[in-house]
DNA sequence: GCCATCATGTAATTAGTTACATGATTAG
DNA sequence: CTAATCATGTAACTAATTACATGATGGC
């Protein structure tokens, strides 16, 4: 185990993120990319192509382990105790990161500079994009048991979710 | 103008929002660095080793031009109306990328995987950042006026801001 | 047998960060 | 005259996307 390269106190929010999901549970990197376009799409997103060269690097460097491989092919992965320790570490002593980057957003914010008549189908495509994710986070939240401490995650997302919503119903209203 | 890269159909966030920036009024480099700070911050962010090598691409395909120089051989960029349509073009046609990535929500979900003592001192310095993220949004919405297109924006923000607050606040009080 | 989906990987390119580097202006 | 901040740029490196590539399993 363990190879050079050193993981000081720099971001790297994709490493902690899957070092989290797998300290929820086990996974393989095929479950953990679903995961990251369902529990966690609001927060980062993570392609195929650069998860599983992570679990090999998280394997490699003791902090997750093979626990298990299933049919085709597939391997599930496990948090270790360092893995752990290395989690606790970056939540309490690593100074967060607090850049963001949202494309919808920014998007949001440039749709005022058009005429109100370009402006009609941007708002109508965003407002349904904006309700349909409003209905997945709703049928995410009927399958998270309420004495789950992710729970009120859950209930922050869809509050949000339905915010911007209705703010886009009501830039829609302006523009008809 | 017009060097040869194809700026086909690809997300390129960073391009439009300068280019949206550029659009609401013309600026500087040093002073767009300055509002992927502020207006831009929880949409998008850049540094300036990032922004004056796309201001001279976008100047190199006719997108902006140079409208004058300052002091400090400072150089202040406009949009073009090719750089207008361009933004249009994007806006109204692109297929929006919907993934997002924010350190800041990969660490609130993580966090509850913690004891509550460990707990605690996070939620305490994630109150401080979100309380003065929601002072600095207020700051920001009193020099907006009213009648700004933008004006909804700045709600919206404050509004989500305020809601992140809250729940950090009832995280605080369910380990206190 | 074949198609959809499960499942994993690598290679080439582009985007973004961090570090290096320098000069101009203003306030004290 | 000197320190802070304004102002711009490039180089080296790391992270992320897109494209390439392949194989396994189950249902029909």
């Amino acid at each position: 185990m363990s190879s050079t390269t050193g993981s000081v106190g720099r971001a790297m929010s994709l490493r902690h993120s899957v070092l989290g999901l797998l300290a929820l549970q086990p996974a393989t990197g095929y479950e953990l990319l679903q995961k990251f376009d369902n529990s966690l799409s609001h927060a980062w997103h993570a392609s195929h192509s650069q998860i599983y060269p992570e679990l090999a690097k998280l394997a490699d460097e003791g902090l997750a382990e093979i626990v298990g491989e299933g049919p085709r092919r597939s391997k599930t992965y496990a948090i270790t105790d360092a893995g752990r320790e290395e989690l606790r570490r970056w939540l309490s002593e690593v100074e967060p990161v607090r850049t963001s980057r949202n494309e919808t957003a920014v998007r949001a914010f440039l749709v005022p500079l058009l005429p109100p008549e370009q402006q009609r189908p941007i708002w109508e495509r965003e407002l349904a994009y904006a309700e349909q994710n409003v209905r997945q986070l709703e049928g995410y939240a009927e399958v998270v048991p309420t004495s789950s401490p992710f729970r009120t995650n859950v209930d922050l997302g869809l509050r949000m979710a339905a915010l911007i919503r209705d703010w886009i119903r009501e830039r829609l209203d302006e523009v008809s």
